[in-house]
DNA sequence: TTATTAACCTAACAGGCGTTAGTTAGGCAT
DNA sequence: ATGCCTAACTAACGCCTGTTAGGTTAATAA
């Protein structure tokens, strides 16, 4: 059952980059560069290809962005729920959302090329490559109602918050650290403990008189 | 002093739109549309004219956008500044930053296309357009540090959070509403206090035992 | 050995882009 | 009336874009 014929051959060509060789060159540049200054002829010289060929693994240009977006959420909700999920059944509310706050800022800003490049262009792609996202999108959203909404129920949150805007508000904030933060110049790990603080407790010094 | 001649005759032509009617229908369609899909054919036929005749009034696309970039910041800038600086003179700290975010969110969401556009399509033009808006940026950006670092010298603030780091989330955060508020479904007054709410005091219920 | 298939290449297409040069029409002051 | 100035227009330029059709190569399967 392991292994059929002689060693381990299982690349059908020489140096073959193949569809997902060209979709991970596409994420990096989109994320690098935005969607419009990425042309089909950037993506396949970055591949060591010609631009015709991209054709043969994909229909078109909004079929390789709408590909890339939809990883990009795939790979930041499978981070964002392994890492609530793998917690001890017993654990408290705010550690909870400390890790999923982590795992979301890690998959931007360490992990994924994908995960970026989603934040990064989605509002640049056509319409209709939007529209594509959202199904994959809103499951993400789902899974962050799902949890504030335990936490509001278990009063770990304030009662007078709207999950929805909340939500909103969180995400907006940590995906906009892709705007300005370098990973060169300080970790991932370190930002989301900030972002936690922050969203937690307030900035506000308090005096308990 | 006041008037010269007959009446206010002050148009030169008929319908002239004039570099300012341009600019304007330019920052609306960025601001709706991104960068990448605004052609100067596309501004030129909102403004009723021919694409051509906007070099009459600007040198390239290049100087369009920079200007529009530019009038964005110092829009929102003039805003937070006036805002502030039209506190009496013993208002307490929270409140002087309140009045900061108030501002900040009404010129971006309320106010100007010009604002808007420069949030929105800032990380996609071409990297010497971006270079030359930095300076108008600084500027902007040294008006929140200096407010901040007021108010953490004063007490209001924690003395633990970087100012710097502190300016970028919050920005970062308010920006971020561009891609989800819908100003028909809610004031950005309502909202901005939402935001001063969960930046000053966090999300948490806390306990005092 | 022959046939098949996956993965690529070549060359071209129509259309849109920013940009330029030269021209035209109307208002104003001399 | 003349000549200038402002604000437009027309027509074209070279370039880049996504996309297509048909040909080539090398590895695998029969």
């Amino acid at each position: 059952m392991a292994q059929s014929t002689s060693s381990k051959v299982n690349e059908t060509s020489r140096s073959a980059v193949g569809r997902d060789g060209v979709l991970d060159i596409a994420a990096r540049l989109f994320r690098e560069q935005g969607y419009g200054s990425v042309s089909l002829r950037k993506i396949a010289e970055a591949a060591g290809i010609k631009a015709g060929s991209i054709y043969y693994h994909f229909g078109s240009k909004d079929e390789i962005v709408a590909a890339v977006l939809d990883a990009g959420i795939q790979v930041v909700h499978e981070s964002m729920r392994d890492a609530v999920t793998a917690l001890p059944a017993d654990t408290d509310g705010e550690t909870a959302l400390r890790a999923a706050i982590r795992a979301h800022l890690r998959a931007l800003l360490d992990v994924s090329d994908y995960t970026s490049a989603n934040v990064r262009i989605f509002g640049q792609v056509p319409q209709s490559v939007r529209d594509a996202n959202l199904p994959t999108r809103r499951a993400y959203e789902a899974e962050w109602d799902s949890l504030l909404s335990r936490l509001q129920e278990d009063g770990t949150l304030k009662q007078d918050v709207d999950i929805r805007r909340l939500r909103l508000m969180l995400i907006g904030a940590l995906n906009a650290t892709l705007d300005w933060f370098d990973p060169d110049r300080g970790s991932a790990e370190a930002l989301s403990r900030t972002y936690a603080d922050v969203f937690l407790n307030g900035i506000l010094e308090k005096q308990d008189t």
